[in-house]
DNA sequence: TTAATTTTGAAACGTTCATTTCAAATAGAT
DNA sequence: ATCTATTTGAAATGAACGTTTCAAAATTAA
């Protein structure tokens, strides 16, 4: 009968994610939120409930829009290896896209709220356990096709990857070379081979 | 001629320090650094200004502990691989000491402040050029003895390290796992043999 | 047009924020 | 003991915080 939700809710989020991604957490303030999305204070209050619940939405979005681009990663490639170099391709493309790289939200979050908040934490466990999935699958099936070693577990290469992936985040923050960037990507992809 | 200083400065750093590391800068109130030091509020500003003026300190006096402990490891170790591999030893012992690992102050200065905070973006690229630094001497030591490879040039490595460093203590955030934490140090090691 | 329901605007909520103020207490130097 | 510089305590500053409130405007189904 009446009137309905009129703004766009997956722009809103972007809108709102992208505060959060420059600013994190803390220090975006609801304020900061209403600028960038236009809306009134009360219809984000509407629509979101409160300030935590908007962010782990923008969380659940950022990390929903990485699993696209993976999986037309993983459709792509030709070889778990070079899926895996496309991932860090990805990252690459981002960090050099803009002047000022602001990281990857859901790696700030964890350096941010790892262990003080508990249904972030849980994501972010969550979210590890996936990537870690998606990982040790690559490796597994790069190990049986003789693309990549032997030398270590794939469960033990997929946490490597896991962790210079979230390193080469961090290191893109103050690192804007592209070649530089780029030798650290092989670096890290020629201990597969 | 009148009163001097009373309390122990270095130890207010410390304790200052225990709490940004914990919460981060901007979830930090002065009013956690008065709980943490004891300190009464007139006298942390009289000694150290203001908040961001605080952190600074905290930051450097944490730079310069890592230092230290930096250089009792570049003595007692025999080979460049070894350093490298000690200085990963210390951080898993940081992180397996207590069971909510913080991370390390500077990466989460880095995700939080970098490209934010003018004087604290030129701290953390002075940080990175000084381990970038020691981390290429030893590199280039090691390949000139023949413990470390030369399939990378030294600074090639040295920032792949510097990499996996960060991205080492952003896992161990979540992990907390020692076996799978060193069998990430070995993968990342393996690399330079 | 009327009724139903939601968005909107603007103000106000109480709390917390970083910082300032200033008189009182303190303690070394003379 | 007196002078002098500093630390202290406690209160106050004004701004910003996240969140709530509620009447008015808006919109659509009946």
């Amino acid at each position: 009968m009446p009137k309905v939700e009129t703004f766009d809710k997956t722009l809103v989020i972007k809108q709102a994610t992208d505060v959060f991604h420059d600013k994190g957490y803390s220090a975006t303030s609801m304020q900061d939120l209403v600028d960038a999305t236009g809306l009134n204070r009360s219809s984000i209050y509407n629509s979101f409930d409160n300030k935590h619940n908007l962010f782990i939405e923008c969380l659940t979005a950022y990390q929903s829009a990485f699993g696209s681009k993976l999986s037309e990663i993983l459709l792509k490639s030709t070889t778990p290896l070079e899926s895996i170099q496309f991932i860090f391709d990805l990252y690459l493309k981002e960090m050099t896209a803009k002047k000022k790289d602001k990281g990857c939200l859901i790696v700030n979050c964890t350096s941010e709220m790892a262990n003080h908040d508990k249904p972030i934490t849980l994501f972010l466990q969550k979210n590890q356990e996936k990537m870690l999935g998606v990982l040790e699958d690559l490796v597994e099936k790069g190990q049986n096709e003789g693309t990549i070693n032997k030398n270590k577990h794939y469960k033990a290469y997929a946490l490597y990857l896991f962790t210079t992936m979230q390193g080469f985040r961090i290191t893109g923050m103050l690192v804007s070379d592209k070649e530089q960037l780029q030798s650290v990507i092989s670096t890290i992809t020629q201990t597969l081979i």
